[in-house]
DNA sequence: TTGTTAAACGTCATATCATAACATATCAAG
DNA sequence: CTTGATATGTTATGATATGACGTTTAACAA
């Protein structure tokens, strides 16, 4: 289980290399990757928090890459769906994917006071949930799991 | 680990049993358990789903127990706050919860044909999110775990 | 009992999140 | 170079949620 997101890295790095993974996917996928939505999956790989649609469309509208809802929740849902990106639920927001393109389960932390997220995997069908599913007959087939709390920079800053 | 739900049970009576369970708990907590908080979870009983904030208005409004969103709002968060009811993320919609006011970390299966929502339990310091939680340093304070798929009625009769 | 204060409620207005519908444009394949 | 599928631009609206403020009610001490 690796997660990505509170420790510092190569972010410009970071940006360039998900970018050149998606593309190469599209193409291996028949995808269009198309202006839009590049530019919405760049935005969303800038910060490691999760932006709301609007808060992207802003953006998009002061490079006139289009102005109205539609826009920018289109690119999301075509990232979503082909898992470059994800849906934060517990805040209506959207984030980029740390594993782009791979069939996975992701998990987020959600730090409550700087707004990071970072996600995880797990197996669904293991552990706690999957018990409960068996048990119950239920037969999953998305996941939602989302902790708020605090990222270990703002733990120490609010024992300080 | 139990899961209340998809079985069929006596419905009156744990809509009866829970009603009093929470009297009391607000009683021994000096929470106000008022005309309109109590109607609202009354209507939550009555489904084993999940249900808008519009819906339960909508049904408020009819009954004159209030007719501005406010009203409904404001009900549901005393009832969340409380863990007497819960939100589902997933579906921006509110559940009656099944252990009401102990303190618990739930966990929810929902059908997407039939929209039944099973509540279990776990603990969310233990399993595979605890696990990647203490990997990453992050100290969780709320966990969100909402499984989607198919209950065990509504696969057999989409097998059928 | 009454005065005081905190909590709850009624209401209006508006913020925020999301999609339906349809016309136009672009792209890939025959 | 046409055709059909996919993507985009735009208008409008639907769905979810909260801020603000005045009034009412409840809890409780004097």
């Amino acid at each position: 289980m690796e997660t990505i997101g509170f420790e510092p890295h190569d972010h410009a790095n970071c940006i360039v290399d998900c970018i050149a993974t998606v593309d190469t996917q599209c193409k291996a996928q028949g995808l269009q990757f198309t202006p839009v939505r590049k530019r919405v999956l760049e935005i969303l790989l800038q910060e490691h928090r999760a932006l709301g649609a609007y808060e992207i469309l802003d953006r998009l509208r002061e490079e006139g890459l289009g102005s109205q809802p539609p826009v920018a929740y289109r690119a999301l849902d075509f990232l979503v769906k082909n898992k470059f990106a994800h849906k934060i639920e517990r805040l209506n927001a959207f984030i980029a994917c740390t594993h782009p393109g791979e069939d996975h389960a992701p998990v987020f932390m959600i730090c409550r006071l700087c707004n990071a997220v970072a996600e995880a995997h797990t197996n669904p069908t293991q552990g706690q949930l999957g018990q409960a599913a068996r048990e119950a007959g239920f037969q999953i087939e998305r996941t939602v799991v989302e902790a708020e709390g605090l990222c270990p920079n703002c733990q120490e800053a609010s024992a300080a």
